[in-house]
RNA sequence: GGCGCGUUCGUCUAGGGGUUAGGACACGGCCCUCUCAAGGCCGCGGCACGGGUUCGAUUCCCGUACGCGCUGCCA
């Protein structure tokens, strides 16, 4: 049989990262085993059901690369994929309850009689586990509908994943003391239940559920902070899961090629936001410019920098790129290279005012302006050059300098900034910096 | 409270009856260097506790503690 596995989740209006990890180890274990990724929409009952809810999902699965066989968006053999359309499927499975006398009334509400066994549950990640459901005290019989007609997560959840034909069910850890009970239900319909998967929890930095309020909580979060989708992938695998080789940076394609649910550990997981930005560096370090272009066009564009032609954009991309750690920054990092009206940071300002840096400066200005070639290597000869024959260390016009043409202390090469900008507008920054630091 | 799961550096993890308990992030130092990163090197730092089992336990078993989850007409 072939694998099936499914990503559930409710419209809440953000795609939760605890989430996204469990849509993620369900697409590698659906793609690893040539399987089908089924996402199912569990809106119920929910009045912030909303458009723009289940757009959400769409948006981050979109946004991590996480696809789907079959969904409310592209249909398949056995939707509707969402609950709220799926109310006469349900209908069909209470009566077959009902018929074989597992449900009674109570207050409008409709429970499910517990068999009152005890039951199995086989978990691929936690191991066997059994669980003595003889007392209704600690466990109630289950409400499956309510007296307005909708439907509770627990049977809806059943129904869908027998109908749906999964047959891994790979989730997160609150589920597994739900799982006797579902199994219970599985029974009741004469179904096999799936392999089930609990896997842990993502935790805040205080060791509780990450909450809407905690920083990386939402996926939207890395897409606004600029983050790389194969680095919050990347983050996300090691959360639960490892190569076992000590290594770090794993791409998607290597994790699809060796994930297994029985590598998965049992302990729940702080999300670290430190590693995860590391991971973000690394990748936007190592990955081809084009990539790196494409990813900080919306960041370059939301801010409104006149960069001109897209070339003269790459060329300022290719001197930061390796400075960067959020795509975010892009737009502080390169916007001084596209504009006269860049601001002098008071601090750097300073820099020119120590003594001697004027005239380093000038000096500096007027060996450049004689060079017949305006490229990296030249102009670092020059500057060197320059240095010497006044005596003083390269870093002495570099400092100036770098103040001069940037407006701050900090930023990418000297030389690759000089060459960027041309020869005019070095000369022209050069002269403006002198002037305001008089 | 009951039930379930868990517990290796601050964090993510590898490992597993005999190891100097390995790696990564973070942190500190050094090197490199035009700044900042990156990179290189070094350091800091850990098997929750108590009993067993065993020649030997961090590893297996049992307790305790702690954490998390479930215990809804939330999902």
């Amino acid at each position: 049989m072939s694998v099936r596995t499914r990503f559930a989740p409710s419209p809440t209006g953000y795609l939760h990262v605890g989430g996204a990890r469990t849509a993620l180890f369900n697409w590698l274990y659906a793609r690893k085993n040539g399987g089908k990724m089924i996402l199912r929409v569990e809106d119920t009952d929910d009045k912030r059901n909303t458009p723009e809810a289940l757009q959400a999902i769409y948006d981050g699965m979109n946004w991590l690369g996480l696809d789907w066989d079959e969904g409310p968006d592209m249909g398949g053999d056995y939707g509707p994929y969402r609950q709220s359309e799926r109310n006469s499927i349900y209908e069909s499975y209470l009566a077959k309850l009902e018929a074989g006398g597992h449900t009674y009334e109570d207050a409008g509400a409709i429970r499910f009689r517990s068999p009152r066994k005890t039951v199995t549950v086989k978990d691929e990640v936690c191991g066997t586990i059994a669980f003595d459901m003889s007392n209704p005290a600690t466990h109630p019989d289950m409400t499956i509908r309510r007296p307005d007609g909708s439907w509770i997560f627990h049977f809806v959840n059943v129904v869908d994943d027998i109908e749906m034909k999964m047959t891994h069910v790979i989730r997160g850890e609150d589920h597994l003391s739900n799982t006797p009970k579902h199994v219970e239900l599985y029974q009741a319909f004469g179904a096999e239940p799936p392999k089930f998967a609990h896997i842990p929890l993502i935790l805040n930095h205080e060791g509780k559920k990450l909450s809407k309020r905690d920083g990386g909580s939402s996926v939207q979060y890395f897409v606004e902070n600029g983050y790389t989708p194969e680095a919050v992938l990347n983050y996300l695998c090691l959360l639960g899961w490892s190569p076992g080789d000590n290594r770090e940076i794993v791409s998607l394609e290597e994790v699809r090629g060796m994930f297994d649910l029985e590598k998965i550990n049992r302990r729940n997981a702080i999300f670290d936001l430190d590693k995860c930005f590391w991971l973000n560096g690394q990748y936007l370090q190592h990955m081809t410019l084009e990539r790196f272009a494409s990813l900080s066009q919306g960041f370059v564009d939301k801010a409104g920098i006149t960069y001109g032609t897209q070339e003269a954009l790459l060329k300022a991309l290719a001197i930061v790129k390796p400075k960067v750690k959020h795509l975010s920054d892009v737009p502080d990092w390169i916007g001084f290279l596209f504009t006269e009206e860049f601001p002098i940071e008071p601090e750097s300002l300073e820099k020119l005012k120590q003594p001697g840096a004027l005239e380093h400066l000038a000096a500096l200005g007027d060996a450049l302006k004689e060079l017949p070639e305006w490229s990296h290597p030249v102009i670092e000869a020059k500057l060197k050059e320059t240095a010497t024959a006044r005596g003083v260390k390269a870093g002495a016009l570099v400092h100036p300098a770098r103040v001069a043409v940037s407006g701050r202390s900090v930023g990418p090469g000297l030389y690759e900034m000089f060459e960027v900008l041309g020869k005019e507008r070095v000369l022209e920054r050069f002269h403006r910096a002198a002037t305001l630091a008089q």
